[in-house]
DNA sequence: AATCAAGGCCAC
DNA sequence: GTGGCCTTGATT
């Protein structure tokens, strides 16, 4: 902390020889030509081809109201078309119906486009307002779209009309309209927005036909739908996907692609572990009452009982764990849930500082032997203590390296803030409780709910058996980690990345020297220099982000630095609704920003700050977010949009997994968070609109790293 | 303001 | 080195 020193705050990634020399130094080496690096060929050969090849200029299908009414019926006919097109670069279409109440007869033309600047490589159809002539005129020459991509559809945001114009997924269609824009998830309306505005509202029924209106739409995403409504409806797969065009790719940049190639020292200590680690009951709650049976649980536990009727607050907060059995390592009272499983307190401190110190040690009767852990016997063998804290499921990646005190922190196992839907205290009886802890059980909840408890002895198979069943008395919940106390993997991986640059308070000082003009522009462009690279950070952390190839990195990072500048933006504005937070203490509000001609912009950012700071978002939900943002297959110039591709599918699924437990009572929350990522790329675009055109030189180091971005968007923008 | 898990302190 | 109790601080 306090690293306010002018100088780049040290990164907290301590180990990373990232300082501020360092970048520094980076900058300087731009004169040198470190060449942009062998451009892949092979890619290459298939995309010129592809892109050479001759192209039906457009292609125009009439449909029958039938078909408009029949989901299916409609996704075959533009599937048919879309395969007559494959290959082309873009793809639009407009509605025409004459009135707006036709709901008979409307044609649906769908062209190729021109290889155009944003979405080039981005196959998809978009139905846009019939609105005459005009538009269609506009449309031929620059009607760009936004493309946001989600597991297997493709959300199209229309930049000339700030709506969501449409949003397409390979598997079933559905379409739905109107000037209400319906998002419409088998078949079933999860949320619509309309206008402008976008108003919230759920309804719609299902099945709406298609008017003039901006429309339609067509996702479904497998198993992430499933979370969500149960449909028996199952669909086959029929990929329209079409085959990415790559246009030429562009120069990388040298300052660029060093940074992003200086591999952090990972200090990430695998998180993989065992992939079954949930655990916790997620209990808590119902401790005190429940099972009205056995009032005690049994099993001699050594309650102080004696005198202490009202100890110290700590003696009390104890108490709670009282009837949870005893600590699975050493069989000593529970003082709480410790590094990823309920340990006794002397536990806790003999695994940190075995941990912290380093601490290796050796057991004298072989490396095989349990040796006897009781509370008399604990202390005689350090080696099989640890051994069966580990065992037992401690987790190495809970003690912090940095020795950061307070707060919370996440890794795989750690409980959540329960925000049980149950929780109920006036209510559910000792079954519905018992039932829980049966079926929440795993490995430490097993234990824990074990009165007796077999002291030690190694059943191994504990977690087996109990996985067991699980899936027995499971029935239902089909997808992936039942275990609602345990976060997937890329989650935590997100959120841990956002920890690390997190504190990087940007102690910018903005000075207050404000008087000359000059200044203040350059003083904020400064600003978005550090958040760059406070981005370069982040994304280097993002273990996800770095199985892709540097050169596919450098794509990426050029493809969403304005978005995420933007998000970075939002989201530190999240408690100032009525006014844009550019440092800890500084605001800008609409008037200011008006003075500085950049009310646009800002009245952008705050109304998708007030829809953010509305929908509730969360810092795991703008963690991921951010990921969705950035690991965009549709990037230009990605040589390997797969593994992108399966990054977002899987922080898609993932996300929406998780909000749906987290917050129970919004069930929309994914798809209104989704369509905030469409919101952000039109924010995104606006402001790069405002500044593409300006010459910003005059403000920034000959060397800086915005530069080098500007420059490289306007060659890709046209 | 309340939680609560992580680190720290310090007699023993 | 142990382990009981205390302080922290992000989250809710
Ligand atoms: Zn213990
Ligand atoms: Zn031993």
């Amino acid at each position: 902390m306090a690293t306010t020193t002018s100088t780049n705050p040290a990164s907290a990634t301590n180990m990373t020889p990232t300082s501020a020399e360092e970048i520094a130094a980076l900058f300087n080496l731009v004169g040198s030509s470190s060449g942009p690096a062998i451009q892949t060929q092979q890619p290459l050969q298939q995309q010129q081809q592809l892109s050479s090849q001759q192209l039906p200029a457009a292609a125009e299908i009439v449909l029958t109201s039938s078909e408009l009414s029949d989901p299916m019926a409609l996704q075959q006919k533009l599937s048919a078309v879309l395969a007559q097109l494959r290959n082309s670069s873009s793809l639009t279409g407009a509605i025409d119906g004459s009135d707006d109440s036709a709901n008979l007869g409307q044609k649906i033309i769908i062209r190729t486009q021109p290889q155009q600047s944003s979405t080039p490589s981005c196959p998809v159809l978009s139905v846009v307002k019939p609105e005459p002539e005009f538009q269609l005129q506009q449309q031929q020459q620059h009607r760009r779209v936004s493309v946001v991509t989600m597991p297997t559809a493709s959300v199209v945001v229309d930049n000339n009309a700030p709506i969501v114009t449409s949003i397409q997924c390979p598997s079933n269609a559905a379409i739905a309209t109107t000037t209400q824009q319906v998002l419409l998830l088998n078949n079933k309306p999860i949320m619509a927005t309309c206008g402008p505005a976008a108003a919230t509202a759920t309804a719609a029924a299902p099945g709406i036909a298609a008017t003039s209106g901006n429309v339609l739409l067509i996702p479904i995403d497998s198993a992430a739908a499933n979370f969500q409504l149960q449909t028996q409806q199952q669909q086959q797969q029929q990929p329209i996907l079409i085959p990415q065009l790559q246009p030429q790719s562009v120069q990388q940049q040298p300052q660029f692609k060093k940074l992003v190639s200086v591999r952090p020292k990972i200090e990430q200590t695998t998180f993989s572990s065992a992939p079954s680690t949930p655990s916790q009951p997620d209990g808590a709650g119902g401790v005190a009452g429940h099972a009205g049976s056995s009032s005690s649980a049994g099993s001699g536990i050594t309650i102080g009982g004696s005198g202490c009727v009202n100890g110290s607050p700590w003696q009390q907060y104890i108490k709670q764990f009282t009837n949870m059995g005893p600590c699975p390592v050493c069989g000593d009272k529970i003082s709480g849930y410790h590094y990823g499983i309920f340990s006794c307190e002397s536990c806790k401190g003999f695994f940190k500082r075995t941990v912290q110190n380093r601490k290796t040690y050796v057991c004298h009767r072989g490396s095989q032997s349990a040796c006897e852990m009781s509370l008399l016997s604990r202390k005689k063998c350090p080696a099989c203590r640890m051994r069966k804290c580990l065992e037992k499921g401690m987790k190495v990646e809970a003690i912090r390296g940095d020795r950061t005190r307070g707060g919370r922190s996440l890794y795989t196992g750690m409980r959540l803030q329960q925000n049980s839907v149950v929780a109920a205290p006036a209510a559910p009886t000792s079954v519905a409780a018992s039932a829980t802890v049966a079926v929440a059980s795993s490995s430490g909840a097993a234990q824990l709910s074990q009165t007796s408890s077999s002291s030690n002895s190694t059943e191994s198979s504990t977690l087996a058996s109990s996985q067991q069943q699980q899936q027995q008395q499971q029935q239902t919940d089909p997808s992936s980690d039942s275990s609602a106390s345990s976060l997937p993997t890329c989650i935590i991986e997100a959120v841990n990345s956002e920890r690390m640059v997190m504190h990087e308070e940007d102690s910018l000082d903005l000075a207050e020297s404000a008087a000359d003009e000059t200044a203040v522009y350059r003083a904020l462009l400064l600003l978005a220099e550090r958040r760059l690279y406070r981005l370069v950070r982040w994304s280097r952390h993002l273990p996800a982000f770095n199985t892709v190839s540097t050169e596919d990195q450098i794509a990426l990072l050029q493809n969403c630095w304005v978005e995420l500048l933007c998000f970075d933006c939002c989201w530190r504005s999240l408690q100032t609704p009525s006014e844009i937070r550019l440092t800890a203490n500084k605001c800008i509000n609409l008037e200011a920003a008006r003075e500085l001609g950049a009310h646009g912009i800002v009245g952008e950012i705050l109304a998708l700050t007030g829809d953010l700071c509305r929908i509730g978002l969360s810092l795991t939900e703008y963690a991921c977010l951010k990921v969705i943002v950035l690991m965009q297959p549709d990037a230009q110039g990605l040589s390997c949009p797969e593994k992108v591709r399966a990054c977002l599918d899987e922080m898609c699924q993932s996300l929406m997994a998780h909000t749906v437990t987290a917050c129970p009572n919004e069930p929309n929350k994914f798809a209104e968070l989704f369509l905030k990522v469409a919101d952000l790329k039109r924010t995104a675009t606006a402001a790069w609109a405002m500044l593409a055109g300006k010459d910003l030189s005059p403000y920034l180091e000959t060397n800086s790293l915005l530069m080098e971005l500007f420059k490289s968007s306007r060659l890709r923008s046209g």
